[in-house]
DNA sequence: GAAATAGCGATGTAGACAGCATGTC
DNA sequence: CTACATCGCTATTTC
């Protein structure tokens, strides 16, 4: 089927894609179209990644446009969100505006009313339906991409009630639902309703292998002899192997490049050093020339371990690509891989879910996991060894794309034929009859007016996935009566016969997007809080009076190992006499202002947080038992609830595990530097960030929770959300709220005896561009983001800087020191806030 | 005698969505 | 109930 055949399409778009070089649409695209895309009907389009389907999606969405109505694009991931905002905007010249809606990027509500496209991610939707975002009423057209992920866990049952809602909603939806190759397709398509395309075509051959010996196995019965001497590695061959390889006759690109699939973060640094070596080898100078500066965007971006080994790789011409990284990191990495610069990454599965990174070879080399609950080596999902595998093959670029499985042994070698290269993918199964996920959807459902009755309930549940597979009929019905029971005992819901209503506290739950567990957790925790307040307030208070006990026990340790501490660099008193009022830093010994405690404090809520499902927690590693059962014994006042018993095994690791990642936390909050976090917690420098995130988001939800329940720890808790906001001590929050200004520069203006907002538009020009080590555009917009009038700084001598000692010694130690993503440009920092 | 290497036990294990208010594309 | 690669260490061999 011509492109410039299709019909519907608002004026041009045809045009376009032919201009784009696409005349002809691929077979599946063709077979979307015949089976009504483009006229509103509903399709589930089951084919191999890349073989095409963001086209269909955009042509059931544009076409939907056309005839006057509005469309919705599901993805999975915030990084798709933006990828697939981008890819549409090409159509804004024919009058197509594109929005995004997710939790960490958001335009306005009224802002996307007006879009005729809106990305967005499945809870992000979720969340809108709950909250009635007025434009849902107007879709036409939903697309629903991976939706294979129905079958995940923790996220499946989202996207399931979501799509259940949506077509509730608005009854002649379009819903178009994009899958890789699933074993069971028919079940999504008669779930909505929809034509099924089904299809293993793709645009590029796809030659899948095993490598055993000295030579690949592919599936089309050919052989590649690449040889491995003793002693050597398969994957280093694999590698240079193809690099080598410039035979496909497309152009002069010197060989193609590779992922590396493998199953940990540890392995995949330790691959992606090994295959530096294979790479470095092979680049040009021109290469070498511009990875340095890739490799120094890098080390930018993070001053930590990870960061620096990343560095060290890419200026190799390799990388690694894992969860770990910043999200910086990972968008430096994929771009140079896209740009052929760097010529192999060694990844953790998060490759093969996220932004499009084709390549000309695809290695799996471990295609089994280590899955605790299963209690060992788990082989990965046939789903998932494909979504890998359909990485191969660069469009326009290579001839095929290879994918090759690694085994050390014949009967391996078949092994992994069978289970991987000859198998079709597992079907699809719904996780959504399960407590944690009908303990959300359930209150959501009827808190939002979906239902109001038991049966209504049960009737809406009727129309999922799961009720389409379940040949267990009575499961739904029963756990939907324990959550209920659940939800009623603890106050979000109240019943009444069959009636079901939502309390005031279930539908702030529901609107704040917490699971009702982790909202029944904080509650409890502000509660106890508020009924040991007193009491506790008296053992803090006794333990200050009684001796100058260091705040926290580790202190000499961090002193040994040459590190100095944040609070050390604070300025024992204020370096004005008159006192702010901003809260000083707890000092131990003889204090002169009011002892006035805050409690709850920070690390307790933290810990509070901490402990609900909403927050993934750090797990406990060899020694970290007794170091923290030590700590949580020392801490016990501050933490909100009683310390189950050491004996109650499971309940105490979990406090445990708690604490230490509310201790990370608190590091975060008490300015620690980025890499001795990720030091002290085994973690990369994205963890960090993630865990910040999401505290940050449990913390203002806590924030509301307190207000409804018990207004007395809004405050407190506030306070806490903001020192993780920002990543600094109480006395900074005013300084770090401005923009421009960030934990470190908050710090250092803070020292030179700017201590809030008046302060920097009252003072000294010259002290604040010493505070900001000299630079002049940086001190500006800091000024004119503080609110002074006369924010110019060309007035001020360069001189002036050189007059303040303490400042010139901050700089120099600062160099050193920085870790938070300045690079030296005026621009330089970005506010804490806007991760990712 | 220093350095390479083999052997051994301890160790640790993928990923990532969301509120709200604001600022930004 | 289940694994396995890596790391840091020591014992042993090698030039």
């Amino acid at each position: 089927m011509k492109t410039a055949d299709l019909a519907g399409l608002p004026p041009g778009v045809p045009e376009h894609l032919r201009d784009e070089g696409i005349e002809e649409l691929y077979p599946p695209q063709a077979e979307a179209v015949e089976a009504g895309v483009t006229a509103g009907e509903s399709l589930v389009a089951s084919v191999p990644t890349a073989s095409g389907k963001t086209l269909v999606a955009e042509l059931a969405m544009l076409s939907a446009v056309e005839r006057g109505g509005k469309a919705l694009y599901i993805v999975p991931l915030r990084a798709l969100a933006s990828e697939k905002k981008a890819e549409f905007e090409r159509w804004e010249e024919y009058g197509i505006d594109v929005g995004v809606s997710t939790g960490n990027y958001d335009s306005s509500g009224e802002w996307l009313a007006s879009q005729d496209i809106i990305v967005a991610t499945s809870e992000k939707v979720d969340s809108l339906v709950r909250n009635n975002a007025p434009w849902v009423d107007d879709l036409s057209c939903v697309v629903a991409d991976e939706v294979h992920l129905v079958d995940d866990s923790h996220r499946g049952p989202t996207l399931e009630v979501t799509l259940g809602k949506l077509r509730k909603i608005n009854p002649g939806l379009q819903v178009v639902a994009l899958s890789a190759t699933v074993g069971n397709p028919e079940d999504i398509a008669e779930w909505l309703d929809a034509e099924l395309v089904e299809s293993e075509w793709r645009p590029i051959d796809l030659k899948m292998g095993v490598h055993y010996g000295n030579a690949i196995t592919f599936d089309d019965g050919s052989q590649r002899e690449v040889r491995v001497g003793k002693g050597d590695r398969q994957t280093p061959a694999l590698v240079a192997d193809i690099l080598d390889d410039d035979g496909d006759g497309e152009d002069d690109d010197g060989g193609g490049s590779s992922l590396v699939f493998v199953n940990s973060r540890r392995n995949a640094e330790a691959s992606a050093k090994r295959l530096a070596d294979v790479t470095e080898k092979r680049l040009t100078s021109e290469e070498r020339g511009e990875l340095a500066e890739i490799a120094q965007e890098i080390r930018d971006v993070s001053d930590t371990e990870t960061s620096d080994t990343l560095a060290n790789c890419v200026a190799k011409g390799a990388a690694f690509h894992h969860a770990g990284l910043a999200a910086d990191h990972r968008s430096l990495v994929e771009d140079a891989f896209r740009e052929r610069l760097i010529k192999v990454i060694s990844a953790t599965p998060t490759l093969a879910a996220g932004v499009n990174t084709p390549s000309r070879r695809v290695i799996v080399r471990d295609w089994q996991r280590y899955d605790g609950d299963f209690g060992g080596m788990k082989p990965l999902d046939v789903l998932e060894v494909h979504q890998m595998m359909g990485r191969a093959g660069r469009p326009g670029l290579d001839p095929y794309g290879e994918a090759v499985l690694l085994a050390k042994n014949a009967d391996t070698r078949d092994e992994l034929f069978e289970r991987y290269i000859w198998a079709d993918a597992e079907p699809v199964r719904s996780k959504l009859a399960a407590e944690p996920a009908l303990r959300t959807h359930l209150l959501a459902t009827v808190a939002s007016g979906f239902a109001h009755t038991r049966e209504g309930l049960l009737e809406f549940l009727d129309q999922t996935l799961y009720a389409t597979q379940t040949d267990e009929p009575g499961r739904l019905e029963r756990v939907t009566d324990n959550v209920l029971d659940y939800l009623e005992a603890n106050g979000f819901v109240e019943r009444d016969g069959d009636g079901v209503t939502a309390t005031s506290v279930g539908h702030t739950v529901s609107r704040l997007y917490l699971d009702p567990m982790s909202a029944a957790e904080i509650i409890d925790g502000l509660r106890w809080a508020s009924d040991h307040r007193e009491e506790k307030l008296r053992e803090l208070e006794g333990e200050a009076d009684g001796s100058a006990r260091e705040n926290r026990a580790d202190a000499e340790v961090d002193a040994d190992a040459g590190f100095q501490r944040a609070s050390e660099m604070v300025p024992e008193e204020g370096t004005d006499a008159d006192g702010d009022g901003g809260g000083d830093a707890e000092s131990d010994d003889d204090v002169e202002f009011e002892t006035d405690r805050t409690y709850p404090t920070a690390l307790g809520l933290f810990h509070l947080v901490c402990r609900t499902p909403d927050m993934y927690q750090l797990y406990l590693k060899s020694g970290d038992r007794e170091e923290y059962t030590e700590l949580c014994y020392e801490r016990e006042p501050e933490l909100l609830g009683n310390t189950p018993s050491e004996y109650e095994d499971v309940r105490f690791e979990e406090w445990l595990s708690a604490l230490k990642t509310a201790r990370l936390l608190e590091d975060w909050a008490d300015e620690v530097d980025e890499d001795r976090i990720t030091e002290r917690y085994g973690v990369g420098p994205g963890d960090i960030r993630g865990k910040v995130e999401t505290a940050e988001w449990l913390l203002g939800a806590a924030e509301q929770l307190a207000g409804e329940i018990d207004a007395s720890a809004t405050v407190p808790v506030r306070e806490a959300k903001m020192r993780v906001q920002y990543g600094v001590r109480d006395e900074l929050i005013d300084l770090a709220g401005i923009r421009g200004v960030g934990r470190k520069r908050a710090r250092r203006l803070f020292e030179a005896g700017i201590q809030t907002r008046a302060d920097l538009r009252e003072a000294d020009k010259s002290v604040v561009l010493a505070a900001l080590r000299g630079r002049r555009k940086t001190a500006e917009n800091v000024l004119e983001a503080a609110g002074r009038k006369d924010p110019s700084m060309d007035d001020v001598r360069e001189a002036d800087a050189e007059d303040l000692p303490e400042a010139t010694f901050e700089t120099a130690k600062d160099r050193r020191e920085d870790g938070d993503g300045e690079a030296d440009d005026p621009e330089e920092q970005a506010s804490l806030g806007d991760f990712g």
